[in-house]
DNA sequence: ATAACGCATTGATGCAGATCAACGGGAGAA
DNA sequence: TTCTCCCGTTGATCTGCATCAATGCGTTAT
């Protein structure tokens, strides 16, 4: 069976249009820390993530990272910079062995923005990233390093037992010093406790 | 004639569907300071703007307002809350006095997935919407004071030359001692020049 | 004219989180 | 075992921007 097939992405497509997908697309596989584009590089492939984990991030002015997302498969990537004709606007790294699929330019307008099916992948691929960009700015703009600590702990208990702290505080755009205080300090303050199975926020 | 017919959004739409359109919506006025929705309410229509300025803004843990976007007609209001049935993510407020057309949620899921027309339209504002998001990060997380008005000035002179000092504070996240901190140190670094009609950018 | 108000600027201070530096402990290597 | 390396923690300091407070200045109202 065909390796594309299987992907939960293209399972409600009828035969006719995936026909037509599969003979656009080409596969491409990378490495762990290859870079898929760089910030400002010009798009003009849609790439479609099918292994691996693709970390998005800008950096700023003063070399910090600014991480946006971590892809996992199957995820459209970078889709709006193609439909604008717009450079990249931040950094594409695998951080796990990955591959790709990528459609040209002109056959993405084709075939996209026309088919029913593949427009209503599109609009939900559009919005989950307006929904993971308005959470990146919860995290960055709206609040503070206590509440990002809390909100990690209540929504994502398993990711406080399972990674590193200094990888964590990536993920919270933290300096592993602040989140080691941050901790101790809700501690402290009894908003959080530590059991024997990770943490949990108190009520 | 029609005043919906008259909105570029809707001028390229064909009769039919554009009947279908007008059918299921119902318009509504809004004074200037109203409020349209509160972050966290939960969303059961679709909202376009078709006259006013629409304020959107989220507040952070320390009572600070930061602006995701000021809406001017025709735009989309909302979609994503809508299509994954999730409250507002920010709170949107009338600027001046305006104009909204509402779309019964049923009815846009049937109109405007079903329809190619509509749902290109759907696509071109949401990606349009992930370009203002990520502008959004980079004014407040990937750059500096000295950068933000830099770009101001680089990108929208006008804005320098026809608006309150305070008011562009506003648009950068920035407060008006800052801001005014801000210019006169790049003034000083001579990266800016000041001419009879307004500021400019050396280099 | 003079008062009153809103905006811009300037100085002093505060604060959250980053950065720099040092130390301790656990896990794998020799 | 002992050495080494990496991670986590802790303390001291730094930095960018906000906040608070005071002053000046142009515009409108009295």
């Amino acid at each position: 069976m065909d390796p594309l097939r299987a992907l939960p992405l293209f399972e409600s497509l009828d035969e006719e249009t995936f026909a037509k997908l599969r003979d656009i697309a080409a596969v491409r596989r990378y490495r762990k820390g290859e870079v898929l584009f760089f910030e400002g590089d010009a798009p003009d492939q849609l790439v479609i993530l099918t292994k691996g984990v693709l970390k998005l991030y800008k950096t700023s002015s003063s070399d910090k990272e600014i991480v946006l997302h971590h892809f996992t498969p199957v995820s459209l990537v970078a889709e709006v910079a193609l439909l604008h004709r717009i450079p990249y606007p931040a950094t594409a790294t695998f951080e796990a062995d990955g591959e790709v699929i990528l459609i040209d330019y002109k056959a993405f307008e084709a075939t996209f923005l026309g088919n029913p099916q593949l427009a209503r992948l599109l609009i939900l691929s559009l919005s989950n990233k307006v929904r993971m960009l308005e959470s990146v700015i919860e995290r960055g703009l709206v609040m503070d390093a206590s509440e990002r600590v809390l909100n990690l702990i209540r929504k994502s208990p398993e990711i406080m037992e399972t990674m590193r702290h200094y990888e964590i505080a990536a993920i919270l755009n933290l300096t592993p010093e602040t989140f080691s205080r941050t901790l101790k300090k809700l501690q402290n303050e009894g908003r959080i406790v530590q059991e024997e199975d990770g943490w949990k926020a108190v009520t």
